[in-house]
DNA sequence: GTGAAAGCGCTAACAT
DNA sequence: ATGTTAGCGCTTTCAC
């Protein structure tokens, strides 16, 4: 049996199929009974590219990060469906598994069947976003921008958080701390290194280049990563890692080596993960708003689709130490200082980031 | 200015618009580079809801799945991924959030916009396939399935799987065990929990109703159930927890209470975790091969694309026992057996699982 | 509020 | 191998 088209119910509720449109579209019109009692009998489901085609609009909008494994965006994934459910718009993820050609491959076929875009790009100079201008299709970025761009964006402050747990890792005592960076043509690898090192040079400490590690985001580029740092002779006793996956990895590197945290290293992450408070220790690290990034993304693109747009708009989230227990003074404390105060004064002048009140926390019960 | 259609490449090229769509989709043509630059002159990309309104096939597929931010989800998205990369498919995936509802109308919408569907149903009983069925939509079941079907399907031994996590407690001297078991209308609810109780039965142990613990998949699910675990006069020696996410629950529930594992509870869980060697202490598990069974099922749904149809073929993947630190003997045995063995006799009647002949094994280093 | 008619951009038949 | 023609199923004028 052929599907049943719109023609086929106009015809058994004896109207035209124009009137038959306007009712799915949610119009109202006079045989409005008779017609869904047709659609229903007939098992009628309207044609979705034959209503693209026609109308030019797909309702639905594309998610593209580039790790999907990575609980982060699952969250920030999490956040945009809230925002877009119950519809009328449909969203549909896709993986760009931090290759930028395949990014490019799938943004280009996305393009295509969407009729918005939110994107967490690779790298910070691809041409990817051109896609989505050539075709007309609202691009909004997440964590991740280009270096000059035109679209909407929502980031976190990664200099300012990378600065905070420099500044916390300082106030412990430590003076020999390394950093395990993420690429630096990302807008978080680079933020995060150079908030890092800005707040380390403030307090008149170096980052030498052994202790200056740059990975991939991913476990294995942590894992390496502080395997190298090990392998020095003298090692740093404290590590700062770029991301939560990347911290995952340092960790199994640090427990193979037999290396205790944090009576041998204090260890601060970023990134929050479900199971840092089960963690063995549990881990230190910059936290920042997921699942609310993601809501926002999906807002400002809202605002594009439904013809608002002004010039672009970026929005920096606030970022938070959460404390718990990777972190404590170093080995042997070379100068003594607030070095037992867990409570760090961290009077450094920094830059206020975005109703950033309350910066530093306990973790609470779970 | 307009977007380019394929009579404007046409034109350019001097040639009919059939030529070009030809070209197009990869024939081979006399005007070939002709053709190819006037594509590049004019950027000019086919109109996907015009292809498919024409030719009825979308390439594209969908997965959908409970909870993107279950890493097991992940790993199978990312098998399923791997086999459609590079193309001509893309692959677009959907959360239907562990809710019926959601994913009804998920499924309803992508089988308008897809080839074919890849599809972890949130329960047993629900009316969501026969959307793909009327659709004429091919469907593949992973993790999930419905109790009578037609429908193609990839799952895991999840009552082998449980029967293992049941012996090793028993083989390690426990007599009080609790089960915390996910929904019982889901196909790894249901079965994991028949599972477990089984192997206690064979060996003459009980599960006492308050140890039967039924909730959700999720990380609360998991944390509320040990917290009446606890709250028992006698609580188990040792708890099964049916998935990742609520073993992290159970865990931080426990960990609130001040509970140690092993010495006080012994915790087995269903699924590794990427960090589950990390954990305080690394867990014990019930591990099954997630990306490969995504590699499965895309293989599976491409045969059938490909209109190799037979009558639907059902695949079960085996599961091993990933022996880590978070299983001992009871706090004080109560009948001395092999509790010393942490290489339990595995002699229990049990039918065998296709291909599984290293059931159990250590974690290696990392 | 409703109907008639045109056409979105492409590909499948068919003819050459 | 190429061109001609028709039409996929819908929505949108435009007239009433």
């Amino acid at each position: 049996m052929r599907r049943a088209t719109i023609y086929d119910v106009a015809e058994l509720a004896s109207v035209s199929p124009a009137t038959v449109s306007r009712h799915v579209r949610g119009h109202r019109v006079r045989a409005g009974t008779a017609i869904q009692r047709a659609i229903d009998q007939l098992d009628y489901w309207p044609t979705a590219a034959a209503q693209s085609l026609r109308s030019g609009v797909h309702y639905s909008i594309a998610v593209v990060v580039p790790d999907i494994t990575n609980p982060y965006f699952s969250a920030l994934v999490k956040g945009i469906e809230s925002v877009y459910r119950p519809g009328p718009y449909s969203v549909v993820l896709a993986n760009s598994d931090e290759s930028e050609k395949v990014e490019d491959a799938v943004v280009a076929e996305l393009v295509r069947r969407v009729d918005g875009l939110i994107l967490a790009p690779v790298t910070e100079d691809e041409e990817t976003p051109l896609r989505a201008r050539d075709a007309g299709v609202p691009l909004v970025f997440v964590d991740r921008m280009l270096k000059e761009t035109t679209f909407d964006s929502v980031i976190v402050d990664n200099v300012g958080g990378a600065g905070l747990a420099a500044a916390h890792l300082l106030s412990l005592g430590h003076r020999k701390v390394g950093a395990i960076s993420g690429p630096l043509d990302t807008t978080p690898g680079r933020g995060r290194r150079d908030g890092f090192v800005q707040q380390l040079e403030q307090a008149g400490v170096e980052l030498p280049d052994a202790y200056d590690q740059i990975a991939n985001f991913r476990e294995s580029g942590g894992f390496e990563a502080m395997l190298r740092l090990l392998d020095l002779d003298e090692p740093p006793t404290a590590v700062f890692c770029a991301n939560n996956l990347m911290c995952a990895g340092a960790l199994k590197a640090l427990k193979g080596a037999g290396v205790r945290v944090p009576t041998d290293m204090s260890i601060v992450g970023f990134d929050d993960l479900d199971m840092a408070s089960l963690l063995d220790p549990p881990l230190t690290v910059i936290d920042r708003p997921s699942e609310e990034q993601g809501m926002i993304a999906a807002h400002l693109l809202q605002s594009r689709l439904a013809g608002s747009a002004e010039s672009p708009r970026h929005v920096m989230l606030p970022v938070r130490l959460l404390l718990r227990t990777s972190t404590a003074p170093p080995p042997k404390a070379v100068r003594r200082m607030t070095a037992t105060s867990t409570s760090p004064s961290l009077s450094t002048g920094r830059k206020g980031t975005a109703g950033s009140n309350r910066r530093i926390c306990r973790d609470r019960a779970r």
